[in-house]
DNA sequence: AATGAATGAGCATTCATTCAT
DNA sequence: TATGAATGAATGCTCATTCAT
């Protein structure tokens, strides 16, 4: 809890961030004690609570780092592209390649969104995202490019196959994180494009 | 731990399950003690450990039970449906239908599939769903229904977009399942029917 | 504790003092629990009370039946026997015999020896045993062929050699009880008779 | 669990040990809790498991001092006799005036070698005193002092008599230490000197 | 006589957190 | 800043015993 770290502070502090982030994805969050954590640093006790007020506000601080460099990738990615459609795409992309390279963040993401003492940080980070691709869904219906549904919808539809897809592929096939974002972009794309409309097929037409 | 049990025994045992399972996708697996699950009861301590033998078991069979539950619901709702495209959106359809009215054990698998304990039951459970449903991805290409892909990664697509619509619509949001079922189901089929070749397998049933 | 029991019942009794027997002997008292019994036995929980008031009961009745079924033969053995020494051997040649049959009543009673809850009984048995020595051991005094000492500690050390060498021998060693009897014998002889005067009590006896 | 303790820490791992054999010679190891041991001392429960992995464990470490200690006193004691028999002689003196100090630890090995889980570390440790004294017991064959016999079995009916007199004498009678070692030194050596071999009294010989 | 179910105090162990140094 | 020691509530689990049937 000190107010201002020395620039070795700042170190420790990271430190002892990124080994946390990796422990509590490898091993479960619950399953981790601050032991383990100073334990493996080679560190004493006192050190992790000189640097976090406690062990959930630890993984409070690594989620909420781990939601910013994300959103900023994703920023990055769509900045400079005009057309909806290909903003999507690119977002999409981006987002892989940030999984690929900050797996344990992922899967740390996921433990926490099952997690109900932190769903709820998770799901804001999520709403942020859906609040930044609703616009250009939107732009893309109205262009015509888009079917014409709930977007926020449209783009939970879309967080999920990438997230399943990042999770299903990624982390049990080990398969070329390209090719994965490619094939959800295709999946995505086709899925959302304006074109005829499927009618589902309500089971009380049946009986 | 014993061999038989009465028919008051097994309407214990039964309820045992339904109230830990709730409990557990209420406030979590490691969250919730087995003092809270027989104090909730109002049974003693023992009663627990007579039934399961561990904590850790029972969670295995809550699991084990849904599984196998979601599974027949799946099976009996596309046995006598000779399409592929709609076989796979009834079977959307089932699964929503099922979630709904099993919110709790659609909120434990979740969860479950995070944690490194019980991962791999989850997970064979998936397994099991993706290999039921990979006869009739392949059938669809092979009439040309579905776009040439990794059937694999097609299925696991699919369930990514269900289970993403299942719990950010249904748990967050409250909305109708039917309705969010039919949009999964617009989503998927759009997202993998073969290009320029859009069936309406399900024109035939209109409202 | 029922105050008849049938002949049946009986024999229900003596199964399940047998049974535990050997399990508190291979397992030791506290580590086996009356589940393990009544489970090995394959019958009800309920049996175990209705023959004991508790489990620290049945042991104090398996112990004082061993005590009694050894006591019995040790008086068996020297019943005809006049010389004094002669005596002495016999009863410890007795000895080696019962235990080598009842080695599970055997390790049960060292167990109980070192055990707060039941030392006390044991050691009755025990003094009992001494008791029972003392007049052979006076007498032998008194005839010149055992040297003069505390006859308590002589029987005392006796009992030492003959349990120690039946723990170590037997138990650990699966020799053969003769043997090992003809050891004790030997040892404890030469060091209890009178030096100088060194009869030979069994000289008439040769194979 | 700790990898260094301070001088401080020592101190308490000490007490913890001393107070533990203390409790668990009084009241048996299965009987005393590890409630009992932290509640005794007046300090956390957490205290316990900061200097021990477990119960089972502490106990392990009691067993293996003592043992250590015992075995240091005696060699001390015959470093410099170069009879053999007088060797013994010392050996089991020294052995007395142990056990008379470390009464508790006398009592606490008796208990672990009846006690499965325990049974073998104290067994090695007796293995290790044979193995000691074997040399002493041949010499004194070789030298014509001791007759000619089995020398284990020789040396296991030493050891016999003297835990056997230590725990009947001392434990039960209060009697004097160097009493009842003179006793059990008169009793072993003119048990085991070279004199007429007493043929055993063999029950067959008597149908 | 016998069964399966139930009780609940008790146990070994864990762990987030605090504190003296 | 950092350490090792200490705390104590909480946890999963056991088991002797009782009870309704």
């Amino acid at each position: 809890m000190p107010q201002h770290l020395t620039s070795k502070g700042n170190r420790r502090r990271k430190q002892i961030m990124d080994y946390a982030a990796q422990e509590f994805a490898r091993n479960g969050y619950h399953q981790t004690s601050v032991s383990d954590i100073v334990n493996g640093l080679g560190v004493g006790k006192g050190v992790f609570y000189w640097y976090f007020e406690s062990k959930d506000m630890l993984l409070r601080e690594v989620l909420a780092e781990a939601q910013r460099d994300l959103r900023r990738v994703q920023r990055q990615a769509i900045a400079d592209e005009p057309d909806p459609l290909h903003r999507i795409a690119v977002a999409i992309q981006a987002s892989f390649a940030w999984l690929a390279s900050n797996l344990h963040l992922f899967l740390l993401m996921e433990q926490a969104k099952v997690d109900e003492q932190f769903a709820s940080l998770v799901r804001q980070g999520e709403e942020t995202a859906i609040a930044d691709a609703l616009p250009h869904v939107k732009a893309g219906m109205d262009a015509g490019l888009i079917r014409r549904d709930d977007p926020v919808v449209i783009a939970y539809a879309i967080l999920g196959v990438t997230s399943s897809l990042a999770r299903l592929m990624i982390v049990e096939r080990g398969e070329d994180p390209h090719k994965v974002a490619a094939t959800a972009i295709a999946f995505c794309l086709s899925g959302i494009t304006a074109k005829k409309v499927l009618p589902a097929p309500v089971s009380t037409c049946r009986k």
